[in-house]
DNA sequence: GATGAATGAGCTTTCATTCAT
DNA sequence: TATGAATGAAAGCTCATTCAT
């Protein structure tokens, strides 16, 4: 049986420093504890387990557990910016089509970024964070029913839809996509059969414009 | 020696606080607090201020916070069975007229009853109590989804809605429901305007009726 | 061997309900631990043995470790002013005699009570506690030091003192009772032969009063 | 390759900090922290930045926070070497020229070296650093009362003093020098006006003098 | 039963110390 | 040698739970 010390090799150092990595490393694995557990009963160590650094590493970044919160919900909506950049819907493509590509382009931007994590958790921890609940309904929330509502609006003006409170339509048109990624995270884990979220998101602008149009398009 | 309640007329006093009272009492005060500041967060001693009570009494009737929890979501879902009771539906009439009654009646049910807080509280908690969640999906979520997609799957027989996935279909019809009472235990105070949940409703029955509908009823 | 369960008589309670007491007694130990480590070194810890409750008892009368070390401080100051209502110094009688009998009185009162803690302990934490070190300062050294000046100008004018500085002699033949004090609470255990303070005294205001006076008692 | 700070004219650096002076610019900065927070309230990062280096700079010349106190302390203490071999006193002058002699070169020494800085940091440490607190006591604070104690004990001999203790007068001569040097390092920065010190330890030693003096100078 | 003082386990945070760079 | 990121033991503090009153 050989001796541990005496292997000649490697010895895995204690530590490597990553200054620069670090804190984006960290916040990633505080999100996902975050989402799964809720502020309140996540502890630091869990964190610091997922990010595979130790509880004091946390506070060489953060300088405490809020801090740490804010930030990661901070950055989280900052990548809408980016988003935004890169997306342009068509201009002169009639109000259904417009929709049709902005449901599929937020979806797949939802469904494969970190922000698709935050509705969740702000819904859970709106009440104890007011100040980032406001941030968010007011860089995320408004501009984004607004834009959905300004084509719906714009259906209705070329005839295209039926005369509906636009904007009720567009919170109408968004509560699916944003229960569909707050189950994700949550309940869905206990369905019977796993959603195929696509056919869902499918199905659900299908019947959104079909239900808008004032002539359908089933003959 | 009278009691001093009594009111002038009767000796059965008009109201009194029955012993038996006392867990439901602390059992509405905790799903208060609970919904507002999750389980974590939530300290006993808000939950004993709120039932005026003092937190050693919540050990008299409740094992401990997880049981008195546990109790308070089971009880929230027992009311299911008593709504079921007085709720039925016309057996006769098409599929869009179901629906219609249907969403009405489980808004409002959901909209002016303790049960209609247990979304926001079960998505928050669902990782961290799986049993809760789980009997939440299977007593409550499966049967309303089996109870909406049968009246589509009635309505695609019946010739007299497009031909999609009914279980599909009853989850996007139920989504905006469920989201609009999860905002409304959450982010809703910071919304600029309040909604006016009922013409949400409203507007949301006709798109997705509309959206079923092979014919809409816009000639 | 006898059961320990079975025991017939007095088992202990594990705790007892001290609400009025508690306060005082738990000021006192931290005097204590406060006077012999410092504050920083202090263990809340070791405040809660020497006081014979738990840590979290502390904070059940105390906000937190701060609110503690200036509770007991400012509790102290206070004792200084019951000292003051039993405390009258002669009218008439010359300058000397007063000093005398102050220097007396001052010091039966420093040595026997926990005010003569302080002086250690502000001088310690003097510049961490910058506010309390200004309460003492003003509550407690400058009347002081104001008395003794007062009593030494008297004898100055009278012609029965020396002229100097009254507030320079003040401080001078105040300065050996602090040390004095000081010393006791921290190095005088470390003297080969104890001290004995009272000849210190003595001796003190003997050559004091001797080296102010204009003729001194020795023909 | 040239070094970049060679002066133009001179290969010698004009200046240059020697590697050995590192410790000492260390331990002066260190004595500094220590004496105004106190041991424990000290942060080895505080004494870095003071002294112009990083926190781990400090474990190559000390082996711990406490091995870097001790040997400050100890460094303080040697001074005093020094200053006895540069020390005369005249052999043949009365008891109270020595005393006035020697309280006014002690003070010199006192006050301008960190040597006077020890007695504030000996008292606030004396229990939690007993070792240090003999070694002071034994190298420090007995011999030099000794040497006060023995021109007092000459000066009795001599019939120019009265009979008193010798001891307990040294003490008493030497506590205002002490309480001056501890009271600059703690409290006097909230004195309403500035002390002046010479003033204070002049009026002190002529009070001093006067009052051991059998037949006093003023006639 | 009801109360709330007291407990103690557990979490956040600090900081002396280590060690990869 | 010097640095400072990373560690981890220890301290302050919270709060569910117990139990003397």
């Amino acid at each position: 049986m050989p001796d541990k010390k005496t292997e000649t090799a490697s010895h895995e150092p204690r530590w490597r420093r990553r200054k620069d990595d670090r804190p984006g490393e960290i916040m990633d694995a505080a999100l996902d504890v975050f989402l799964e557990k809720g502020y309140a009963a996540t502890r630091l160590e869990d964190i610091a387990q997922k990010a595979k650094v130790t509880k004091g590493t946390l506070f060489i970044y953060f300088t405490n557990k809020e801090d740490l919160f804010r930030s990661l919900v901070r950055e989280g909506i900052g990548q809408l910016a980016a988003f935004k950049d890169q997306s342009h819907t068509d201009l002169r493509a009639s109000a259904h089509e417009i929709i049709l590509l902005m449901v599929h382009n937020w979806w797949k931007f939802l469904a494969n970024s970190n922000f698709g994590k935050l509705p969740k958790i702000i819904i859970s921890e709106a009440t104890n964070f007011p100040d980032i609940t406001k941030m968010y309904m007011d860089d995320v929330i408004l501009p984004g029913r607004k834009m959905m509502a300004d084509v719906v609006q714009k259906g209705i003006d070329a005839g295209e839809f039926q005369s509906v409170d636009a904007e009720i339509a567009a919170r109408i048109i968004l509560a699916p996509l944003f229960m569909l990624l707050i189950w994700r995270y949550s309940a869905s884990a206990f369905e019977k059969k796993p959603i195929h979220e696509l056919d869902y998101i499918n199905t659900h602008v299908n019947l959104s414009i079909n239900g808008l149009q004032v002539r359908p398009a089933t003959p």
